[in-house]
DNA sequence: AGTCTACTTTGATATTTCTCAATGCAGCCT
DNA sequence: AGGCTGCATTGAGAAATATCAAAGTAGACT
């Protein structure tokens, strides 16, 4: 893991951030120490239950929110993408919910959490873009609940990949990060049962595979496996 | 359904509401209309999708926060309890993400969305409380997704009984305001297989029911089923 | 090239869960 | 009492999913 101040007027990801929209003043006087920070495939973040002393916004590659279970079972929670503010629990919260784990070497925005903290209180903008991403991300939880609670395997499947590559268009640069545990801890199902039904959208043509590329074919036909016969959802 | 002003002065709710803390002035310049609302058992308070124009506090009863698949599934993606905020989906959202249904008689009081995102701004109690609730909510929404994705339905309907009967400890004037189905739309199961679970734990004596009372007779046993052998969670 | 290692695939079987159909039960109405 | 209605239960069989075990594959390292 290496390290390095960062400059953040200059930041790629300053308009997705929940910076944007600051004036270069404003972002000057942050007041808080932000530290670039570079990470290698597997790197842990932070352990559940740790005590949250930062936040981070996901700046390149991706980040699983995991939690383990007595049974042996892991949950991934939350799947993060470019842009993405992870860590910060809310507002009292002084311990992490999750584990974070880098999907693939990931570059990422340290930001101390009781500065973050107090700036939220100064500059409203800061406040409602935390704010919007919570409800953002409780929205997602809520849609996730519906996939678990109600579809079948392939059916929850094809949203994913589907929802995946719809969210990271044709970039044939960027490897498909997941592991076929890594899909079946996010979808409540076994590795091999991902397995199976990743092969069977492959021989129905749906889908294909080379190398860490992955390639969506027929993404209308994988949303009628979502749905049920020919319904949009 | 039947509707009053309210007199936010002398609610019963006020100190576990979102003006928790707001003096008696404050609490008079509201400057919004606030209605007490009785609904029946049944009564839908919006629909999914309707456009928001009103939050309601849950003063007494049960809501259930439904969503409804083109598959014919339904989805019960939150139950509510005594002070629970609803149908304020977030800053900028100007529609209803569910469906709310009232599980049994309830009281409600309604607020003006407009105004209350005004008075959010305004005051600052008002919209920590709102954030809290917002925290809570997707801290309780990730617990759901664990539940559902890494679970077996008897520990899916251990857990969630054991919680259920903690959060309404042993008042026996309250009956169970939830029907099979339900517990299987709560949990991702079929009615039948939920009534199958139910019966095994009365017949394992953890659990007893007479009318509408049900009784968690054996918290402790029903939490080991809930996690495999013997460990907490 | 050879060997490791981690990930994937496949098959066989066991378990879990759903579906369908029938019946039971209790409250409510007349 | 009789009948109606909505919910709960039970059983039997089918479908979905997990588990266990064995091979297959590809990349990393020497």
């Amino acid at each position: 893991m290496s390290t390095s101040h960062s400059d953040c007027l200059h930041c790629s990801m300053r308009e997705r951030s929940i910076f944007a929209g600051l004036s270069n003043e404003d972002l000057c006087q942050l007041g808080m120490d932000v530290h670039d920070i570079h990470i290698r495939t597997g790197t842990v973040i932070y352990h559940e239950g740790d005590t949250a002393s930062y936040a981070y916004t996901l700046r390149q590659g991706g980040i699983k929110l995991v939690k383990n279970l007595a049974n042996g079972h892991a949950q991934i929670v939350r799947l993060l993408r470019h842009g993405d503010l992870f860590g910060f629990e809310g507002l009292r919260n002084d311990r992490h919910r999750h584990t974070a784990i880098a999907l693939s070497d990931t570059d990422l925005c340290r930001l101390e959490l009781h500065a973050l903290d107090q700036l939220s209180q100064r500059l409203p903008a800061v406040r409602e873009a935390i704010f919007a991403r919570w409800q953002q991300a409780l929205q997602d939880a809520e849609d996730r609940i519906v996939e678990l609670g109600s579809k079948k395997a392939d059916a929850r499947l094809a949203t994913f990949l589907v929802q995946w590559c719809s969210a990271y268009p044709a970039q044939r640069e960027a490897p498909f990060p997941l592991t076929r545990q890594d899909l079946g801890e996010f979808l409540g199902l076994s590795t091999e049962h991902v397995s199976r039904i990743m092969a069977e959208f492959k021989r129905q043509g749906l889908l294909h595979e080379h190398k860490n590329q992955l390639e969506v074919r027929d993404p209308r036909k994988l949303l009628t496996y979502a749905c049920g016969e020919g319904n949009a959802c």
